[in-house]
DNA sequence: GACTTTGAGATTGTATTCATAATTCATAAT
DNA sequence: ATTATGAATTATGAATACAATCTCAAAGTC
């Protein structure tokens, strides 16, 4: 009996589903700017679907904060203010130190292997000053060590705020110092995570992130980002 | 010129909204039990409104997680395994330790006093051995200090995961032990708070619920909650 | 008798329609 | 000229209608 090629499964995800990661994806890459209304008619004929499903859609993503639900006065993509911002950061910062101890806890050594080696290629990309390769390296790391923490509840949390704040662009200018100063602290992550020290990790991760911030506190002041608004 | 009284501003709720916050307290409550299924024309008719506002509100409680939404299938109630709280108290750990320090930076006197007032009262329900009033007090101090935090993000994730274990009902039979040990905890809380000191504060309430959650899986372990799916 | 098959009924997914509130814009009044 | 008013338009909120999918039992096959 010969042997049935497993057919590809065809997955037809839910319209509403398709749209949230979509419209999702677009507010955090800023393709919906904030602020900007979002008038369900014209948005449904642009995707080709009745305006039900995207009112399912935006129902959700409103429950996540993206996107500010007015009633009867329809939907608008929120705006991100300084406040927003500083109220994230704290609580992204223990949730990545959180990542930090159970990643340390449960890490194999086949991905400890595996973020050294997206460590090397990082530092290659700061050598050669490459920032955008940089910074997917950088963001993958992340990933893996959140990975590594093994947690559900942790990582969607997390990858929740983290989509939020992602609005606020300020990746373009670095300035020298902090590049040197984040590559420092990566070295250090890296250390604890070889010698497994939850409580390294987590104290270095954490102030990481406040570094992090305190860049992009500094680049919105002075550059005035657009998508930012000061509260 | 007379002054005109403020008139109470109209504040019609949508449908959406309503059914979101009564289905969520259904399930929080246990009045839906985990794994049961919700067609939508029957409870769309017990509310009394069309499926469409329902099912808008069933995908952003199925985005909390409150609920499983299978394609074609419908929805459920969304079962809580064992999993699930081992992985949900570590998180919610580093978020109430978060709000400790937090609270300890800004809190101001007055709040101060009503907490303890909050605790003095919950010693005297605890003395009585009163225990829904106990639990009572209890859960209001949480708050209070939550609310000390003054993070709107760290509040409603603090929230939307409490919400989503307090659906492990475990109340019913605490230990006199542990009860001695929780009014304790409560006692070295109130001191760190009055201190002001953030980094023991942050210290025992993450004891605390550590040993919440102890009791909590002892609890299932022989008991063998209902509510429970052994994963 | 056990296992498919099939089709009617029920349920979900999406589109359309109707109702109601908000906005716009022309007109009138000060 | 500016503001206030109100009808027309547009957008949202909710209900209904239609289409696609699933369920499950009855009939058929081996």
């Amino acid at each position: 009996m010969t042997e049935l090629m497993e057919p590809a499964m065809i997955v037809r995800r839910s319209l509403h589903d398709e749209l949230i990661d979509r419209l999702r994806e677009m507010i955090v890459t800023g393709d919906l700017e904030p602020g900007t209304k979002v008038p369900e008619q014209n948005l449904a004929a642009k995707f080709g679907v009745s305006r039900t499903p995207l009112r399912e859609a935006l129902k959700v993503l409103a429950s996540e904060g993206l996107i500010t639900l007015t009633p009867n006065k329809g939907a608008t993509i929120s705006q991100l203010t300084l406040e927003d911002l500083e109220e994230a950061f704290p609580v992204m910062g223990a949730l990545e130190a959180l990542s930090g101890e159970l990643a340390c806890e449960r890490i194999s050594d086949a991905a400890i292997g595996v973020i050294r080696q997206l460590h090397d290629q990082m530092i290659r990309h700061y050598q050669a000053k490459e920032m955008p390769e940089y910074f997917r390296c950088n963001q993958e790391i992340h990933n893996q060590i959140l990975a590594a923490a093994d947690n559900a509840t942790l990582t969607s949390m997390y990858r929740s705020l983290s989509g939020r704040v992602r609005r606020a662009r300020y990746v373009a200018n670095i300035s020298k110092k902090r590049w040197e100063q984040a590559v420092s602290e990566h070295e250090e992550i890296i250390a604890a995570l070889v010698a497994r020290n939850g409580a390294a990790l987590s104290e270095v991760l954490k102030r990481h992130l406040v570094n992090k911030f305190e860049t992009v506190k500094e680049t919105i002041r002075s550059a005035g980002v657009g998508n930012l608004q000061e509260a």
